[in-house]
RNA sequence: UGGGCUAUGGCCAAGUGGUUAAGGCAUCGGACUUUGACUCCGACAUCGGUGGUUCGAAUCCACCUAGCCCAGCCA
């Protein structure tokens, strides 16, 4: 999977444009709107938008369509700055569509003087019901045939202000007729006054995106404009406004299907509700696919890259299941990852054959087959904890390679232990594990005269730093009707906390994802300090051990 | 008989008339293993349906079926 991208079919228009010498580059485009935050499902139109231009020498502009400021925050393009910076999409050239007002405003003009576009009276109301519907054709604006000379003077006392919001807008005159409602006469501009996170008070009228969209396109010489499949109606309107507007660059506009991810929460409104009542923590908590929530959770952004990779740009629309996501993560992590020991359930380990009080230090790798990542030292003494679930009274098939009474493991970079006994309390709680460790089989001393029954990991106890484990799963539950409330399909399981211990020397860095051996990946969370250490866990680590019913 | 689009194994997805229909995930066997991980072997589809064109079709044509999008002064 780590080399696999799937060949898809907007590659191949790139390639023939590039070939029949349509362009010199190509010049892609990732325009969001800066009203929320970003997540996985974007990463596609990021990542798809930035690596056709980079792979062909080409340019990818980011560009904030911001021609709405009653929805739009200066906050949120930060935000989304953010996100793509950590994606790794760097962007060539940064641009607002509010910088092309001016531009914007004089290319409508054209329109207007061409009597291509025409002021009109109509209330929304009515001009929603001379639109017609999906069956039947509209029927033309009384204001439709005014004259280009009051057009101009009207849509210039739009500009100035001189009338209220929703009074008048500018419309392009097409055909109230078209089966193709996007031709129905669409408005272009509106008259709506309000604060401009970017040009304050200087315009009380904003384009529609379909009058804005293709001229954004074609001002920044943008090639190939890739969107989703639902502007495909929308195509010839926008080619009629780069037609008309007489654009000297003509981009080309292809629509994809999104990247949908099954069972997860991407709607503003939704996630909004969530963090409100409390249900999760805040738009980047671990369990949102949001990408803020991505990067806290620990998964690194070359994971991302090679997922959306994986998946390719098809022109279908399917439902991606997240489990793929996670399995992307693993086969990163599974080759980059520094590898640790951490015990999340402990119990205790006496070796009673080890002498008190003392201790010696091993030396383990952080990665078996990546010497590069070098080595770390091990404590290791008299007491450790291991996992609860690596140990079991009496061993209940050959199958089971863990500790057991009488059976002798290894422990992974130290040695052999046997168990002999254990410490139960009034409740019958295993306290403590007594073995014995044979001196002869330390790790890298060649021993190999007998095979143990498996190899678990441990934590040297005096030495073990306590931690906090977020383990997260999927917010929502599977097994219930999907169209009930978000409310009632959260899975109040999705995040549990525990305590356990890590090695003494794992310094892990913030952010860093690393393995905790034999459990899983896990990442230094941001509400970690010097005290605290709060670890998250990113994915498990995949396991063909099933244990049969009744036994762990 | 409004328009536009899509339909390939449990999931994702190549394929654009001509070998046994790529590949990934998942699953099931097996090998290996100082992570029951990784890695490695092996198994796993006649392409929504029907009819047609053709020596030959997932690929062309016709009809049918299913799903998605469009009636914001949102993007």
């Amino acid at each position: 999977m780590r080399t696999m991208e799937n060949r898809h079919f907007i590659r191949t228009i790139i390639e023939e444009d590039l070939r029949n010498k349509k362009h010199d580059v190509p010049v892609t485009r990732f325009p969001p709107e800066p009203n929320g935050f970003l997540h996985l499902g974007h990463a596609r139109a990021i990542v798809m938008n930035h690596s056709l231009a980079k792979e062909y020498g080409g340019r990818f502009h980011l560009r904030f369509d911001d021609t709405n400021p009653v929805t739009e925050d200066a906050l949120f393009v930060e935000g989304m700055k953010a996100d793509i910076a950590w994606l790794g999409c760097h962007w060539d050239a940064l641009y607002f569509a509010s910088d092309y007002f001016e531009t914007m405003y004089q290319r409508a003009m054209v329109l207007v003087k061409k009597g291509k576009a025409y002021v009109c009276d109509l209330t929304p109301e009515a001009i929603k019901e001379t639109r017609g519907d999906l069956k039947n054709p509209g029927e033309n604006s009384p204001y439709r045939e005014r004259s280009i000379a009051e057009n101009v003077r009207l849509f210039e006392g739009m500009r100035r202000g001189e009338y209220a919001d929703g009074a008048r807008v500018l419309r392009a005159k097409i055909d109230m007729a078209s089966p193709n409602m996007n031709m129905r006469d669409p408005i272009i501009y509106r008259i709506q006054r309000g604060h401009h996170h970017n040009t304050g008070d200087a315009w009380c009228i904003y384009p529609m995106y379909d009058f804005a969209h293709p001229l954004e396109d074609a001002i920044e010489g943008i090639t190939h404009s890739l969107c989703s499949l639902e502007f495909e109606d929308h195509r010839p309107l926008y080619d009629w406004f780069v037609k008309h507007c007489e654009m000297e660059n003509i981009p080309r506009q292809i629509e994809f299907g999104k990247l949908l991810i099954a069972n997860q929460i991407t709607g503003k409104r939704h996630i909004r509700r969530l963090v409100e009542a409390g249900h999760v923590d805040g738009w980047d908590d671990p369990r949102l696919i949001t990408l803020s929530g991505l990067r806290r959770r620990g998964v690194p952004p070359q994971a991302i890259h090679q997922f959306i990779k994986a998946l390719g740009l098809p022109k279908s629309q399917g439902e991606t299941d997240i489990t793929m996501f996670y399995e992307t993560v693993r086969d990163y992590l599974g080759l980059h990852a520094r590898r640790v020991h951490a015990i999340i359930n402990p119990v205790k380990v006496v070796i009673t054959n080890y002498p008190e009080g003392q201790t010696e230090t091993l030396d383990a790798p952080f990665h078996r087959d990546d010497e590069t990542l070098g080595s770390r030292p091990v404590p290791f003494g008299r007491e450790l904890y291991i996992e609860r679930d690596d140990f079991i009274e009496h061993k209940p098939n050959k199958k089971w390679k863990r500790l057991a009474l009488g059976e002798e493991v290894r422990l992974m970079h130290a040695y052999f232990i046997k168990a002999h006994d254990v410490i139960k309390d009034d409740q019958g709680i295993i306290q403590a594990i007594h073995c014995t460790y044979d001196k002869a089989t330390r790790s890298g001393s060649g021993f190999n005269d007998r095979k143990p029954n498996g190899t678990i990991h441990f934590v040297e106890a005096s030495h073990a730093t306590p931690i906090e484990i977020r383990l997260f799963d999927e917010l929502l539950k599977r097994d219930v009707d999907p169209d009930a409330p978000i409310e009632t399909r959260i899975d109040p399981q999705s995040k549990r906390v525990v305590h356990g211990y890590l090695e003494a020397h794992a310094t892990p860095h913030q952010g860093e994802a690393f393995q905790f051996t034999r459990l899983g990946y896990f990442a230094v969370d941001k509400d970690s300090d010097d005290q605290n250490i709060i670890v998250n866990r990113v994915v498990e680590l995949k396991s063909s051990y099933k244990p049969k019913p009744g036994q762990k």
